[in-house]
Order: structure tokens, then sequence, then C-alpha cells
RNA sequence: GGGCGAGUGGCGGAAUUGGUAUACGCGUUUGACUUAAAAUCAAAUGACCACAAGUCUUGAGGGUUCAAGUCCCUCCUCGCCCACCA
């Protein structure tokens, strides 16, 4: 069950090499034989217990001190386990909840599982095994895992999505909305996956028109079916969602997504009246962000999915013409109608439609290049201001008129369309003569005061499909009674709980597998106790993931979804770690939380402070890390080869910085284990000094001090400014001018030594917290060093006694000087000309010298 | 077509307001230890050049400056996102 093997055969066989020849270094190595070795897979194990034992990551509303919230997105226990990719998004969110904790923070960072879902469904369409069995044995290896790395989170806050505990108040929250008139049943048409055999949010269609989960080569294109849905209205909240990303503390690129997503556009709603084939009395509305240009329409365009053109379309001459070109429209796909250049279309012959300004009759043409989903389908199309209406109308000999006055300029693209703006309206009845922008004023007031149209702002956005047809998911609370209709199920009822069922296999009628288990869908109505049926629809797993950081808060809480206090005391979280669902989560979750505090319920309105996304880690061979390329990497491979979690760990956060993608090196772990082993070894030898009363003044360990103070000053620093690789090079380097300074000078028991060694444990805590944990207690603590220790550095041991000026002459270093701190420009100069190498450039007087304190001097001859 | 990123050794990547490019790690090479290998420790490692000296080097080309990976202009490549958006 667990994952499949053979394609990971390679990297397994090498990990066993390398598990080999530790072993053997740890029998035969030259180090003393009483020294206590470095062996991870001793030390962690204990640690971890010793933690579990302790509750030490275990957290309470403490009032008293500053929380900090920090949580990885939830996993999705799929059935090949956690790869060293994924990894990545632990390792990070674990060194910032660390951080906090050692700087003495009350730290909660958790961990749950999204465990509704396809896979889970279509593993038991497969196999038989029901999705209940197959997930708690995907989840007993994820936490397998993450337990084996030495995460902190607090386990006591675990669960998974797929309990009825949980999805119980999963319920609850469809409940909330359906009482604020925020979730709604309705026909549209929607994107239907004909392998998932399930309908799909657009945020789950991908840009080549397929399904998120079938995105192959041999997989079809999603299509369009008419389905009624469950929807929530996120529509309600676009408006002040759109307002609120720009001063969040989230990546650039993500809000501008969000901001592409909600695609907010202010423009006009004109109404044209129809004329001709009956239709009359019927009015065709438009979208346009150019109300200005309206004088210029010479035709309307109706998407070939317009309910007009069905209509009226068979109504005319040219019906059949009409019906071909629409039945060939709608079998494209959207995106091959975007790939076209060249614009088709047909006329419908006999319907014409009244321009509301002057009156003229204009013609009416079905066109793919309008497109259903946006606007109302339908546009007015002014060739003489637009580039597309005027390939159209030059193709079809339709009429062009130009509605500003351009002059002597004839080339649109370069210099009608960038100047666009600047021209006077012309051709515009009683507005010629106004510019742009008071034009678009006195039209638009024109249109209102006549009673066609008015100002709107329209959205991209769509409200938020919640409803599939299958089986593993949370059922939609609600049922069907003949007389009182559609009714909520009261909230003591919930909740609804999933049927047992043999059969997985969908029907592909619109209809999950729930609907043939007559015993479940026939229930009773909650007002009138008569015989009613259940809704066989479940919600998607991202209203499950949409209410989950609350949950963490009161994981247990029987009585409500969470205690709004509580929530309070740990929300807005401070920081959010994934690097996915840039749009869709990303998306529900701010506006759940918006809701949660219309409904009294919240009180920040921004759910995430800090939204940390980070890159992928593809395979070693360049290519997106997955089972189905046998290029994944089993951190427990590596973990159990004797590398350890901690040596994973560090080289997890050591590849790159954390937003960047970049690609996996099994030479990387083996790399930072000499790093930890290096930082043993150094700590298991001062240990066995005997401790020396040293009579020698602190300056005489000027440098040992001063290797621990600039370590804990970039540590620190690189911590809180999220630069892992960088605070993990400067412990490197800390360690490596330890060993110079110990095969230099003497190694002793010394205060030097230990504050040094007792910074670094502290130090190395968020990377490798259990090596950290073991030579803190080596070096004679008691508690753990992950509560509330974290060094402080001073300043007066990073100030330098000598500094090295680069010289400069004429711009090329030819030499460096090294003068004693704070030497003044006439010292610095008279040392560098000292200096015979620069003296040979320098001929005579320089022309100028350039002084940077502490830097360089700089001579121009 | 539009928007946003990014191009630095053999590789992953460092580099305050412009101020000694290549920190740290991997890899490679040498030495110590060892019967031997591994491990460990010490050291070398951008290119050209036998060495020194010197020259060149941050995608390409120009510019500003005493000084440019960093600022400005032109261009190339790659990645991501959006896209007949009315």
């Amino acid at each position: 069950m667990r994952r499949s093997r053979e394609a990971e055969q390679d990297v397994h066989d090498g990990t066993a090499n390398e598990h080999r020849k530790l072993q053997q270094n740890y029998r035969r190595g030259n180090k003393e034989d009483h020294m206590k070795r470095y062996e991870p897979n001793i030390i962690e194990p204990k640690w971890q217990a010793k933690w579990a034992e302790d509750n030490t990551y275990g957290v309470t509303e403490d009032t008293s001190k500053q929380k900090i919230y920090a949580s990885p997105m939830l996993p999705y226990p799929s059935g090949t386990g956690l790869h060293t990719g994924h990894v990545r998004n632990y390792s990070i969110t674990d060194a910032v909840a660390r951080f906090y904790r050692q700087k003495g923070f009350n730290t909660m960072s958790n961990i749950a599982w999204d465990a509704f879902g396809l896979p889970a469904e279509n593993f038991a369409i497969k196999t038989g095994t029901p999705p209940a069995v197959s997930t708690a044995n995907n989840i007993a290896y994820f936490k397998k895992q993450l337990l084996r790395l030495g995460m902190s989170y607090d386990w006591s806050r675990e669960f998974d999505t797929s309990d009825p505990e949980y999805y119980r108040w999963t319920q609850w929250v469809f409940s909330l909305m359906y009482k604020r008139g925020l979730a709604y049943k309705a026909e549209k048409q929607q994107w239907w996956c004909d392998k998932c055999n399930t309908v799909l949010a657009d945020e789950q269609v991908n840009a080549s028109g397929k399904c998120w989960r079938h995105e192959g080569a041999d997989d079809p294109e999603v299509t369009k079916k008419s389905v009624n849905q469950w929807f929530f209205k996120i529509t309600d909240y676009a408006d002040e969602i759109l307002e609120s990303t720009d001063a969040l503390n989230w990546p650039e690129k993500i809000k501008t997504m969000q901001k592409n997503w909600i695609g907010r556009s202010e423009g006009t709603v004109v109404e044209f009246d129809l004329k001709g084939l009956g239709a009359d009395k019927v009015k065709l509305d438009v979208f346009t962000t150019a109300v200005e240009t309206i004088f210029g329409v010479t035709f309307m365009v109706l998407a070939p999915e317009h309910p007009l053109v069905a209509e009226y379309g068979q109504l005319a001459e040219n019906s059949e013409e009409i019906d071909a070109y629409v039945q060939k429209a709608i079998r494209k796909s959207e995106l091959d109608r975007e790939m076209e250049k060249v614009k088709t279309g047909v006329k419908i012959e006999g319907l014409s439609a009244i321009n509301p300004m002057n009156g003229n009759e204009i013609e009416v043409w079905v066109a793919d290049y309008v497109m259903m989903g946006y606007g109302s389908g339908a546009i007015m199309a002014v060739p003489g201001e637009d580039q597309r209406d005027f390939d159209f109308a030059t193709k079809y000999n339709i009429p062009v008129v130009f509605t500003t006055d351009r002059g002597e300029f004839t080339n649109y693209q370069e210099e009608i369309k960038p100047n666009k703006k600047a021209f006077m309206l012309a051709n515009s009845g009683e507005f010629d003569g106004m510019n742009f922008e008071d034009g678009r004023k006195a039209i638009i007031e024109k249109i209102v005061s006549i009673g066609k149209g008015e100002a709107r702002v329209q959205y991209k956005i769509r409200d938020w499909l919640i409803s599939r047809q299958r089986y593993w998911g949370a059922p939609v609370p609600i049922v069907y009674c003949e007389e009182h209709g559609e009714k909520l199920v009261p909230e003591d009822q919930l909740p609804v709980r999933l049927p047992e069922v043999d059969n997985y296999v969908p029907d592909g009628k619109n209809s999950s597998v729930l609907a043939g288990v007559e015993e479940w869908v026939n229930t009773t109505c909650p007002v009138c106790g008569k015989p009613a049926k259940r809704e066989t629809d479940t919600m998607d797993g991202y209203v499950c993931s949409t209410w989950y950081l609350h949950r963490y808060t009161d994981a247990h809480n029987d009585k409500q979804a969470f205690d709004p206090e509580k929530a309070n005391y740990w929300f807005p979280v401070d920081f959010y770690f994934g690097g996915d669902h840039a749009v869709a989560h990303l998306l529900y979750i701010r506006f759940f939380q918006k809701v949660l505090c219309d409904a009294g319920l919240a009180k920040d309105r921004e759910p995430i402070k800090q939204l940390v996304y980070n890159g992928y880690i593809n395979a070693e061979d360049g290519r997106k890390m997955s089972k189905s390329l046998g290029n994944t990497v089993d951190p427990m491979d590596i973990i159990e080869s004797g590398y350890g979690a901690d040596a994973l760990r560090v080289f997890e956060l050591f590849i790159a910085p954390y937003d960047q993608d970049t690609s996996w090196n099994s030479k990387g772990v083996p790399g930072t284990y000499r790093f930890l082993n290096r930082l043993w070894t150094l700590t298991q030898e001062f240990i066995e000094q005997p401790k020396v009363e040293s009579s020698k003044p602190k300056d005489q360990f000027r440098d040992i001090y001063k290797v621990a103070h600039t370590a804990i000053k970039k540590v620190t620093q690189d911590l809180e400014s999220l630069s892992f690789n960088t605070a993990v090079a400067a412990m490197m380097g800390a360690v490596n001018d330890l060993y110079l300074i110990k095969v230099k000078d003497s190694y002793s028991n010394t205060d030097a030594w230990r504050f040094a060694l007792e910074s670094l444990a502290q130090l190395i805590g968020p990377f490798a917290p259990h090596i950290a944990e073991e030579l803190w207690h080596e070096l004679g603590h008691k508690d753990s060093v992950h509560l509330g220790h974290w060094p402080e550095w001073d300043e007066k041991y990073l100030v330098k006694n000598s500094v090295v000026y680069a010289v400069q002459v004429n711009g090329k270093v030819r030499g460096e000087v090294e003068v004693p701190a704070g030497a003044d420009q006439k010292t610095v100069e008279e040392a560098a000309r000292a200096n015979g190498k620069v003296a040979s450039y320098i001929t005579g007087d320089p022309k100028k010298v350039i002084f940077v304190p502490n830097k360089l001097i700089s001579f121009v001859v």
C-alpha cells in the first residue's frame, strides 16, 4: 500500500551503501574509543520520545506571553508518502516555529490531514479498499515520517478532515454560509471532467483546458455541462478581498495572481433594444469599459452560447448557417478559440439592434471571439476604436466609424492606441469636442437619464462551486421535502454521516453513488417530519481546508467548531507556509475569515499575516519530483541510512533561498552531516577537557568570543528575514573558525569555549533540533534548549582591533594594508603608499583620493 | 499580446546605501593517519599563464562613475502567471 519501491531501487541501493560506510566508520573510526560518537539514529528517537513525554510543544492560550502561530499548509495524505521535496516546507515551518519558541514566544505549530478527496476514492474503485481504510494507512505513514523528522507540532491538536467529528463542523460551516445567504443552488454550465466524473471549479481547470488531476497528454480536456450545483457566494466579498490584497505581507506574485483572478473592471452596462424576428420587446445587455465610443457602434456580437442566439438564430433565414457555426464553436475549447488568430462569425439575418444614443439600427452577429464567460456574453462592437472589432469589420465589410478626432494620425498601433485618451470625441453628436474623461462621464449620465443603462463594476471571479458528485467528501447537510422544499439539516442533527457502501463507481449521471443508497437518501423533513430526501452532493475538499486553521485553536471542541475566544487569541496566523494553491485555497480562507467576522465569530478580517511561499525542489535530474517519473527520494531512506533527520533538515534549508526553485543533490545531506559531526566532535572534545580556572582576562579569548557573537548576530538576523541558507552557512563558518582556533591555540575548558559551544547548540536548534538538545544536555543543562533559550550577541565583541583596507589605483585593486581600527584617512593613505606595489602604480601626486572608512582607499592618477 | 521573476565557477548558491565578486556547501586534487580503503584532520581549487607578474571574468552590447553583479539604455535566453476581458 505504502509506496512502490521498484522505481526508487537505485536511490535505495545508493543509500544502503552509504549506510554500510557509516556503520563501518562508527565501528572503526579513528576517534578515541571513549568518545561518544554522533549517531543520529540513537539520539533522534530518544529526544523525540522525551519531547512527546514532556509535551514540550503543547501550548495553551497563555495571555501572559506573546503568541506566534506558524503553520504549514495541511497535506493531502497520498499513497506515496512525503518525498524530500515536500520536506522543505515542513523544515522551513519548523525552523521558524522553533526560532520563536526558543526566543520565548508562546508558539503553536500544528499538523492535520486533508483526508477527503478523489485519489482515495479512485483507489477504492480500483481495489475495493474503502477510502476510510486507505486514508488511515496513508495518514499513518505521513505521521511516521513527520514524527521521525522531529517536527515540533502540538500533536494533541491533530485531526483529519474525514473524521465525522471534524466534518460535522464542516457541515456547520455550510450552514453558516446558508443562513447568511451565501450558499445557494443553481443550474449552471460547469466544467466537467470525464475521468473524475464530477464537476470542477474554475480554479481546478488548468491553462491547457485539462482537469488539475488529469493533466497528461492522453487525458481529455474538460467539457462544459449544465448541472444543478451548490455555490458559495464569494463574489459578495470580491471587492473587499481585492482592496485588502495590496496591504498583505504576501509575495507580490501571489497577490497579483489573486487580483487578476478577481479581475475587477469598471464600466457601463448598456441596454440595446432588438428589432426583427419577433424580438422587438427583447433587450440586449452589453458590458463595456469604453462607453464613450458608443457612437461608433456599427454592429453587435453575441457569444455562440448566448441564449438569444439559440432563441432567434433558428428564426433567421440563415438559421442553418448559424447553427453550424455555433455547433462548431462550442465544440472547440475556449483555449482553441483564443488561439484562433483569424476571427470568424455569422450574421443573424433579420435581427438588428438599436443604438440607444443615436437610434441607429445595426447588425447583430455571432462570433466566437466573444466569450460567454465574461460580462454578459455580448458586446457592442466599435471597429473604429477597437482592434479586434476592426479586424472583424474589415473582414466582413461592416462600416467603421471613428469616435475620436485623430488629426493626421493614421497608424493605429503606433500612434493612435497609445494616445487614445488624448484625442477629442468626434462623430458623437452633442459630445463632440469633449475629452475622453469628460465625454465618458457625460455619456454615462445621459444613458442613465434615459434609463438605458448604468455604471457597473464587473468581476471575472465567479461564485465558488462547492458541490461534487462524489462519495468521499463531507455530505452537503440539506434535505428536500415535498412540502417545505430545500431545508438545512438542523445543527443538533449534524454530522450527516457518510454511509458505508460497497460500490464506489459513480454512474456519471450527475450524481454520486450516495444517490443509490436508499436507506441513507430517504430521511425525514426537519420541519414536518414527513419523508424527505437527502442532498447527495458532497463538498469540495477546499471547504474542509477553509476553516481548519480555526480548528487548530480548539481542536476537540464538541460543542462548536471552535471557541471564538481561543481563535482570537491565536489569530491571525503569523506565518503560513506552503508552495501551492496560489489562488484557490488562499483566496477561500480570506473569504471565509471575512464571513466569520461578519457573523461576529472573528475579529481579524485577514487570517494570514505573512504567507511564506516556498519554491519547489526538483529531482536530481532537473525534472519535477514525481512518483510516476520514479525520481523521488523518501526522507526515511536518508534518515535510516545513518544521516538522520537533522542532517536532512539542515540540507533542506541550506540548499537555496526558500522561495527559489532548485534541484535535489544526493551529496548534499552527507555534506550537512559532516558539518553536524564537526560540531559534535568539537563539543565532545571540550567536555573531556578538565575545567580550567583561567587567570587570563576575557580579552585573551577575544577571537573565540568574536566567532560566537558574529554567528549569533548573523543567524538571528537571518532567521528574522527567513534567509535560512545563509544562516546555515554562518554556523558552518563559525565551526570552521573554531577548528582553526583550536589548532592554532590551546583547546581548554574555559568560559570562552563554553560560551561558543552553548551558543552554537542554541543557534542550531531551529535547524537540527535533536543534536541541539543533545549538545545542550551534554554541556550540563537539564531543561530543553527549545523552550526559551536563544543567545544574544554583544556588539563589543564585533568591534575590530585592526582593519584591512583595499587599496585601489584607478579603480583597480592593487593591494591591501592593515591599519589600527579607527585610523584616519591620512594614516591609511601613508600606509597604502608605503606599499611597494601600490607605489609602483602611483607616479607623482594623485589627482584625487577617495576614502571609504573601514573599506578601501582609492587613488586616481 | 500583457504582467512578474531570473541569468554569477564543473554544480547548489554568497555579496548593506555602487566599494577587495565567487562566502558556505558539493565535486575535484594533494598531504597526514592506515597494511589498505572508508572516515577524520590539514591544504589547494573562477579562467588564461610553467611560476611570478599580469590580463580577463557575474547572459550579450553600450553608458554613467575613481569604482558597476548592483544604477541607466538596447538586446538575448529561461521560468511562472494572465490573456480575443469587451
